[in-house]
DNA sequence: TGTTGGGGCTGGACTAGTCCAAAAGGGGAG
DNA sequence: CTCCCCTTTTGGACTAGTCCAGCCCCAACA
């Protein structure tokens, strides 16, 4: 049992490691190009791609599509217990929250969707597709699903407020019971699109029923999260 | 905006998750050589690589180290509201659990350890590292931290048993409150070794604090599953 | 001053190999 | 029949390139 010399690829994730925990490389600061680096490290971009490969897979870098690689922020913490909404949540930690609607319609559910919300088969729901953004960098690809029953007309609102707003306000109806799933997996092509990130990168997939103060199920949430943006952080009373 | 060919990985991909959703390929089974697969794909074994590496992601299929891809296996529910131990959420789920104690020992605290269990710097804890397995895979890489101060002479019980019913048992303490934390991440080097995978393979990193009935804070986990294995189920009431 | 069109740079995708060490499998000795 | 050794196969790690498309910025033109 040698203490066997290390693989190219680990030396060179422990020296952008150790640069970046140093803070010679600050949050958000974009590392140089990948054939400057390949060089530097006297190996090639086959094998530095995999070094930062293995780095954004730790959640210590990103890449944009065609731009580069960059230090990731810090991670937003997310307690699922507390019902607060994405903007709330993101300014409480100092952060700069944005929403874009993608697309807003009524449509036929799919079979998961119909299961989620407890509806018979072939009914129509509306469709929000939202990415939302932490301080410009996009975290999160959104699609919600609503019951039509309880929010007639709510395609003519203002979709980039929050909906949980928008319910309590137009509708006099609060989130009660959630039921959450979440699921670590690779974006699917859809939100990778939406996201402007390469398809199949890391994500963390959660799936919110929500239930109105009455019970009811009203909407479904499917969420996928870039997984370097948050930790899901849990305090259980009891 | 053509709809572009679709590039090589993602052919392989959509070809071998079409194979399994039929269930040519069934869970568990270990799919061809990379050589093969490469050759039947024609393609170099570095783009049949990144197409497997995508759907590792994914979590549809999952590498033993020098031995060869398999298929993964269905995800276990962990609901980490319910106080159930390993043994018994695995086994409720008609799966079959498996512990092996890899260290036990009283050892000076690190300093993460000492700021989650609210210990004075230099403190000492039992540490316990375990490696346990569901149908026979390793899944999850667990470092307990104990206070020492309630747990006298424990090193010297079967660790391979549920600590649950060890502090229940042995030394009158029960679980009391809970606090998560959940973070998608890769797996460093020691949890990678223990679990036999590359390290920097992806990972959800699940940090846990517990607290006894009386609410003293008595022993914290370092979890690291592998990030394939489980879907975490949160059922909230309210 | 405002717009546009290059061209250079950068990441994305892929090819065609090599060398090594561990695992698997088969055959022979005891 | 069992055990051990040796060969073959397989994955792990890496090299040395090519071609392409999107981004970015600057210069030239209207």
């Amino acid at each position: 049992m040698r203490d066997e010399a290390p693989r190219a690829v680990t030396i060179i994730c422990r020296a952008l490691q150790e640069q970046i925990d140093r803070g010679l490389l600050p949050s958000g600061s974009k590392l140089p190009a990948e054939r400057k680096l390949s060089e530097l490290f006297d190996t090639t971009r086959i094998t530095l791609r995999e070094a930062l490969g293995q780095l954004e897979a730790q959640g210590l870098v990103y890449r944009e599509e065609r731009r580069g690689w960059f230090v990731s922020p810090q991670r937003v913490s997310y307690n699922p217990l507390v019902r607060t909404h994405f903007h709330a949540m993101v300014a409480e930690q100092g952060r700069v929250p944005a929403t874009e609607v993608l697309s807003a319609r009524l449509m036929p559910a799919s079979a998961q969707v119909c299961q989620l919300l407890e509806l018979p088969a072939l009914s129509s729901v509306y469709q929000v597709c939202r990415a939302r953004r932490i301080d410009g960098r996009l975290v999160l690809y959104v699609e919600h699903y609503l019951n039509p029953a309880y929010f007639p007309g709510i395609l003519e609102f203002d979709l980039t407020r929050s909906l949980t707003d928008l319910y309590a306000s137009e509708y006099g109806i609060r989130y009660g019971r959630v039921r959450f799933d979440m699921v670590p997996t690779a974006l699917h092509a859809e939100a990778a699109a939406s996201l402007r990130v390469a398809p199949g990168s890391p994500a963390l997939r959660v799936t919110r029923v929500n239930r109105d103060q009455h019970g009811r199920i009203i909407d479904c949430d499917l969420e996928f999260w870039r997984h370097d943006a948050i930790h899901v952080s849990v305090e259980v009373p009891q």
